[in-house]
DNA sequence: AACGTCTGCAACCGCATCGAC
DNA sequence: TGTCGATGCGGTTGCAGACGT
């Protein structure tokens, strides 16, 4: 249904400030306003918006010119409907970001924001409440534990393992890394909380050793031949137990992401500590080499994930693995970091 | 077949931000 | 420095088609 506003005077709650004199039509856009509306984006570039409307012939206002564009008539759009793999990176980013679909939008190549929320309202959400996750925070239903906000990137989060947990683990990768610019992490890095009191003891021992996932064109046909390899969308990924330094790869370009594998006995309690300072020492190398990926580390009892987003490597989750949780515990240490 | 309900998504609205003046 | 218009963004609405009864 199609509908027209007689746009006069200042004051008029309706329509946009762009075309307030303007006799504007809304609703759906028919297929000749469509052509309209490309033949002369297409010829002209569609410069300033409020002008475009006149210009091009069309009784709209010149935002909902560049809505139609943006969202629906831009060539560069992808067609069809949202892959697993794009579902998962809108997953992992909101937990980071939360629902900033613009910049979420940004990850995912002809792909537009209200795409990405429409999807996220309409899908992801419905998934996410039937396994038992809030979508906001990514946490547990039955969770009364929030440290996030969604204008905060900086999320806590925990989970046990005897709980259901997202079938959405995957770390994404973001593809437009080479638009960023390294900077500092603007969120202090959280110290290792101590495992509560109540936390039952640990049965098993683990072990630990490092592997590094690589993404770097010059060294791609070195890589191919000692790394297995993986993809996340376009992007080669290969993954490696050599440290980056073997492959000479600690300079401007070289981009690797380091896992911590739980491989190595060592009792948890005491070493955390130690983790602490492994955490960061790996951290900081990882942001001298110009890391633009995604870390994460692991330990019997705790894993840590850091995502890069925003040219800045942030943590993003930290999961306790082990079950009863003690949530006094976990909320008093929330509190004494948030001080 | 007719009607009601549900769902996906295109489009709109209001607000925030930015730059020009 | 304040104002105004343009732009961008996230939340919300409402329509069209699918689905169920």
């Amino acid at each position: 249904m199609v509908s027209f506003d007689i746009q006069e005077g200042l004051g008029n709650k309706t329509g946009h400030q762009c075309c307030r004199k303007q006799k504007v039509k809304r609703g759906l856009w028919s297929p000749e306003e469509d052509k309209k509306l490309i033949k002369y984006i297409t010829v002209h570039g569609h410069g300033s918006w409020s002008s475009v409307p006149h210009l091009a012939g069309l009784e709209r206002c010149g935002k909902s010119c560049r809505l139609r564009w943006i969202n629906y008539l831009r060539p560069d759009l992808k067609r069809g409907s949202i892959t697993a793999k794009e579902e998962r990176i809108i997953v992992d980013i909101h937990r980071i970001l939360g629902n900033r679909w613009a910049q979420i939008a940004k990850h995912l190549p002809g792909r537009t924001d209200n795409e990405v929320k429409n999807f996220w309202n309409s899908c992801i959400k419905k998934k996410l409440i039937a396994q038992g996750l809030d979508p906001n925070t990514h946490n547990l239903l039955s969770s009364n534990y929030k440290h996030s906000n969604n204008n905060n990137a900086w999320k806590l989060s925990y989970h046990s393992h005897q709980q259901p947990t997202s079938t959405f683990t995957v770390n994404s990768q973001i593809s437009d890394i080479s638009s960023m610019v390294m900077k500092a992490p603007p969120i202090p890095f959280p110290m290792i909380p101590l495992a509560p009191d109540t936390n039952p003891p640990l049965s098993h021992e683990f072990s630990s050793s490092l592997t590094y996932e690589y993404q770097n064109p010059k060294t791609q046909a070195f890589l191919e031949s000692t790394a297995s390899q993986s993809s996340i969308g376009s992007v080669p990924i290969f993954s490696s137990t050599s440290h980056p330094s073997e492959f000479g790869l600690l300079d401007e370009s070289c981009m690797w992401a380091g896992g911590y594998e739980p491989t190595q006995s060592i009792i948890p309690e005491k070493k955390q500590p130690e983790q602490q300072v492994e955490i960061e020492k790996i951290t900081s190398e990882l942001i001298g080499a110009g890391q633009q990926m995604d870390a994460s580390f692991e330990t019997s009892n705790f894993d840590f994930d850091f995502d890069f987003v925003e040219s800045t490597l942030l943590p993003c989750g930290m999961y306790y693995n082990q079950s009863p949780i003690d949530q006094l515990a976990w909320d008093s240490w929330a509190l004494q970091e948030k001080k």
